[in-house]
DNA sequence: GATGAATGAGCGTTCATTCAT
DNA sequence: TATGAATGAACGCTCATTCAT
């Protein structure tokens, strides 16, 4: 007389569902809370038990890679739809500071890991899809030509490491870091978040 | 059964310099180790009771507080000191870039309080130690006449949040703040660390 | 690092093992050592680990709470059982006695939460239980007509608080329980305790 | 340069003021807050420093016992005097019953000392104190002839042990303890408490 | 594959007791 | 003798991780 009470077990049949309410439920749940909530907060957010949890996720790492995967696919796929548009750096780089704002939990998983994650892949990844962009936005003139991918990279962290000490008055993330970006001296605008 | 063996009582005699090494005993491991390592790491850094630590400071923010306070102190005497300098602002500023490298754990203390701890009076204070040099340096032309106290403040902001989340291949923090201070157009120059 | 050694994981289908161990074995170290052991000692005496003494009983008052629950039911199914009984009232009685005498230590626990614990809803129940077998005891000529529910509730009080003290050389609790009841002229006779 | 700060050492001299300041500080604090508070709360009501506690009480059975000698004191003075007064009994309990009152905290170390505290001299003083007025109170037909000594004791439990575990909407102790003693028949009325 | 109970190490904190001054 | 700082064992509780079903 299996599965008396609790939620009922839908077998492997579950499993990409679970595997998605699991990641929407961790930007939920790091949006409200930071990332440093009880990992099984996440599990019962999903509707999901923890041994799926972490059958899919072993640790959350995992996770915030899980996403930035998501977030990479987005931002490549943006760059090479506007690779002839004089403006694609504009358009890059805020989806990119969107994703930042969106997803502050997850990068703050991965700066707190340590050396116990290898940021160099990462980092990579990250300078390649913005060094066409970078390159094309200078020689129209969009941009000063002394900014490197470097400063890009450490406007990034500048941006992240602002973001993620909440602060009790403070503006909301989109203003905070649309202010972030004037104070470099970078034209970009933030767009909204989307709706929902 | 307390005190049956290991460290010898020395009486209150040693209360002073139990303080102070609890305090550089905080600062060597929030260095090291970021402000989240179990407080009582500190009290067996500084050879010193659990209890002793806790008398002395009943919490972590307690701790951040006694930094804060030396911190002020000096900033505010150095103020004084060259008030009439028309490069008084750069001293300062350098100087509480200075402090805010050193001081990064209690930062982080304080950062992750949150509503636990009332941020007004001391962004007041420091809001006010930086009022007079600002306006000096602007009527001198050294500083741009756009830059506000807020943008100070945020700037500061940006600083802590960049320095805070260490990352295995790092430069130095001196090197990364001065490239912070450079991005924002800043022209400060960061001091090196005392030695020691 | 858990789990490494040690007891086995029986995994979910020990849960209601673990749960009713843990009750008695609160009923053995509380018999044993009153209210205010360590709270895992229970645990260990269940045989249980830290983690599952918790997520079966939050606190302390969970535990009370449970035995209460087992205690009042058992009692109002004798009350209903006997209804038409005009010894009603000493059966429940003695019966109630018998749960005091058996269930100080959880008694304890609640005496000794406060305001922490709502009490009313408590009493509530237990007058509920005691009011008709009263009023039928006392229209019988069983008991004396001044005895009030409130008289009863206090005599239950002054019961286990003369329990709750053992005292070394004491007679056994059913004996001194007896010897209470004598004395406030309740023609009750405590039952012995059950066998095991 | 001793002294420098905290309170003055008043040397020798300020041993029995202390003495009696811890004293009335324990009744003070045990009223307000139960014997289970730190025992230095002790001292530092009675603003003496922590190891005069532990001079004068090397521990809190200390503290009861030199209560308890006050209080057999006052009761064998008031015995004697009223040897010759058939009402003696009434006397001397009613006092006992005051005394109780006021020191349940006390009562309540020696309670939860368990076997740490032979209590046997304890109780034969008090036998030895009710004896003489008990026998009185019968021959002189005031007292039922099958109230036993061993009686008396226990109601004391009895009242002990309901006052000691207060709760939150409770009549004041002295009301408590009238009504404790009526219901196991006892026609003694309870002194309202000494002013102040 | 999913579930959720079980485990126990580890952190924060309190407080009894000691002891240099 | 008085003072009060120092010590560290012990408890409450949380949560990462494992594993029987």
């Amino acid at each position: 007389m299996p599965e008396r009470k609790g939620r009922p077990n839908l077998g492997p049949a579950a499993a990409d569902q679970n595997r998605s309410a699991l990641v929407s439920a961790a930007r939920r749940i790091y949006a409200r809370h930071g990332h440093e909530v009880p990992f099984n907060t996440i599990a019962k957010e999903a509707g999901v038990g923890q041994g799926s949890l972490y059958r899919h996720f072993p640790n959350r790492i995992a996770l915030a890679m899980a996403v930035f995967e998501e977030n990479f696919l987005e931002l490549e796929e943006l760059a090479r739809e506007h690779a002839a548009d004089p403006r694609c750096f504009e358009l890059v780089f805020a989806r990119l500071v969107r994703q930042c704002v969106d997803s502050l939990g997850f990068i703050g998983i991965i700066a707190s890991a340590g050396r116990d994650f290898p940021l160099d892949a990462t980092i990579g990844r990250l300078a390649a899809v913005l060094t066409g962009p970078l390159d094309r936005a200078q020689r129209e003139g969009l941009l000063r030509d002394t900014l490197t991918i470097d400063d890009l990279l450490l406007i990034l962290r500048m941006l992240y490491g602002t973001l993620s000490h909440g602060v009790p008055g403070d503006a909301g993330p989109t203003v905070l870091a649309q202010r972030v970006l004037d104070l470099v001296g970078l034209p970009v605008r933030v767009a909204d978040p989307p709706p929902g």
